[in-house]
DNA sequence: TTAAATGCAAAAAATTTGCAGACGT
DNA sequence: ACGTCTGCAAATTTTTTGCATTTAA
C-alpha cells in the first residue's frame, strides 16, 4: 500500500481509501473498466459509490495519472501512465497485455506523408492469445 | 446514389432511404458519429428515428460492411470497410484522417514477441493537423 | 405477399451533477 | 480548521427494446 500511498501522493492526488483502492486494482489488474473496478471494490468496501469512482477516474485522467484505454468491442478500460507500450487484445476472450513494440519508423512514416506534427502514437495488435488457441 | 444502392445489395442489405442516406454520409464524411449521422440526417429527414440509426449501426457492424473507431476524447465514429489503414488525428481540432502506412513489420514484431496469433492492427497517430499549427 | 425495417415510446444503461456530511492534511 | 472527497439521489445522456405500422423486394 505505501507504494500506491507514495503513487498518489507524488501526483498530488489526496490520499483516500477509494482512491488506494482504484490505483492497487489498476496497477495489479493492468487495465480496468469502471464496472470492474466498482464491482471489484465494492465486495469489500461496500459503502463506495460509483459516483466517486466516475469523479476519481475523471479527476486522475485529466491529472494525466492514467490513461483511457478504446478496443473495440470493449467497455474504456484505464491504466496508469507508465513507459510508452502497445496492446494485444485477445479476440476470444478479450483480454489486454502490454507489448513493447518500437513505433517510431511508424511515427516518422507518418510524418513524412502528412504535414501533421507527430506527438505520439497508440498500437492495438489483435489476435488470438495462447491460451484461447 | 446508385453507388451506394450497389454497395448495400452487394452486402445483402436491404435498400431503404435511410441507409441509403446513412452509408452515403460515411462514404463522403469518412468517419462520422451517431449524433452526427443522425442530426445531419434529420435536418433533410425529419421522420428518421435515432434508433434506427442505431439499429443500423449495429446490424452493419454485425455484418462487417462498417467498422467502429474509438479515438480517445472522441464518440466513437464509423466508417465504411475499405482497404486497411491506419487513422491520424490531429489533438486541437479533432480531426480525423485516413493514412496508408505499412503496418507489417510492426506485426511480425508482435508475433515475434508474443504467442499470439495475429489478426490485425490498429494504429492511431496523434498529432497537430497542419492548419491547427 | 411477406419478412424485414421504421418510428415511437418506454426501458435500461452509462455518466454527470449538486449537495450535505465526513475526512485528509 | 479548511478545503476537498464521498455517497446519495436526482438529472442527463446514451443505447436498447418492444411493438404497431410501413415498406422493399
Amino acid at each position: 500500500m505505501e507504494k500506491y500511498i507514495e503513487l498518489l501522493k507524488s501526483n498530488q492526488i489526496k490520499v483516500t481509501p477509494q482512491r488506494l483502492a482504484i490505483v492497487s486494482l489498476m496497477d495489479m489488474h493492468g487495465h480496468i473498466s469502471v464496472r470492474e473496478i466498482f464491482d471489484k471494490i465494492k465486495a469489500n468496501f461496500p459503502s463506495l459509490s460509483l459516483a466517486t469512482v466516475y469523479k476519481n477516474i475523471n479527476a486522475m485522467l485529466e491529472n494525466n495519472f492514467i490513461k483511457e484505454l478504446k478496443i473495440v468491442g470493449q467497455d474504456a478500460k484505464y491504466e496508469l501512465i507508465k513507459e510508452a507500450h502497445s496492446h494485444m487484445i485477445c479476440q476470444k476472450c478479450g483480454k489486454v497485455e502490454d507489448i513493447i513494440l518500437d513505433t517510431q519508423k511508424l511515427a516518422m512514416a507518418a510524418a513524412d506523408k502528412s504535414a501533421y506534427q507527430i506527438e505520439e502514437s497508440t498500437v492495438q495488435i489483435f489476435g488470438v492469445c495462447p491460451a484461447c488457441q
